[in-house]
DNA sequence: AGTCTGAGTTCCGTAAGGGAACCCCGGGCC
DNA sequence: GGCCCGGGGTTCCCTTACGGAACTCAGACT
């Protein structure tokens, strides 16, 4: 198939999904930031073709979102999150608390995260940058910014 | 191609992308959030194929995140989030504040939020449900849930 | 010299996206 | 009654991306 490309939409969403956005993606951040960092760890943990694999760590190095870094003398390689990368997994939180409310069913959520500050189990909210009330989909407006398209 | 199945992976992630996380269906979604309800109008609006745009919004129905009403005697309808569709908009909201952030350039973000509660241009921060601090990336630890993989 | 291991690369078959053309149905107009 | 219109899809073909398995390559170990 030919994709269309994202990248170029004058839309802060589209531009992001243009980063990880592909399938797979998202998921290599997850492997990642949960400290699976080589290519066959990555490989075995989510079952990607190999190939696939490569073309996204590459992307994703690309985009600078990951680095590449050898840990051995031999060529050996592991991928870390850049500081761009690690500010995506705020993506990946927001995915966990809404996955773990409507679709984790009886079971209950497959993983729980402990929050370092306070030392208990929850999950993320957004708030806002400014009033640090709660700011979701029905408390903004949209309007136009110095980016938009001409 | 062959697409890997998310849905039946022990993560909350890789659930919410079966979602989601098909190429376009954020796009839909956003599109949606600003008003864009109808299929013409995505179609338009998107340049994404009528034939992939059928398949994503029944798929987006099916999964509790859209309805699809009518909007007038003859056969017309438009699609509406539903309240599990407006939390996603919660993800799209860190998209807009990631690409803003990362990917706008000199041009500056393309399109700006207001928030109703203070009036002010910003954007969406991560908070922990509990104590209401900032949580991120390497602010948590997982632990196992109740729903891990046996 | 032979083997092992991590990190890819190559190749083929299949299915998903793009795009344009086509269809269907109810309403309005003459 | 016959005709057109416009929204909301379907159908068809073409191209490209994914899945999967086999192959390669370089350095270290024995």
């Amino acid at each position: 198939m030919q994709r269309t490309n994202f990248g170029e939409m004058a839309c802060s969403i589209a531009r992001t999904l243009d980063v990880i956005g592909e399938p797979w993606s998202p998921l290599i951040l997850r492997d990642i930031w949960v400290g699976l960092t080589r290519f066959d760890q990555l490989q075995e943990d989510l079952g990607i073709s190999r190939k696939v694999l490569t073309e996204r760590l590459g992307y994703l190095v690309d985009r600078g979102v990951l680095t590449r870094r050898p840990y051995d003398r031999r060529p050996r390689y592991e991928y870390v999150l850049t500081p761009r990368g690690e500010e995506l997994v705020d993506l990946l939180m927001v995915m966990v608390a809404w996955g773990d409310k409507w679709l984790a069913g009886e079971a209950g959520p497959p993983v729980l995260l402990r929050h370092h500050a306070c030392g208990e189990i929850s999950h993320v909210e957004l708030h806002c940058s400014n009033c640090d009330k709660p700011m979701r989909a029905n408390d903004v407006d949209r309007l136009p910014g110095p980016g938009a398209a001409s």
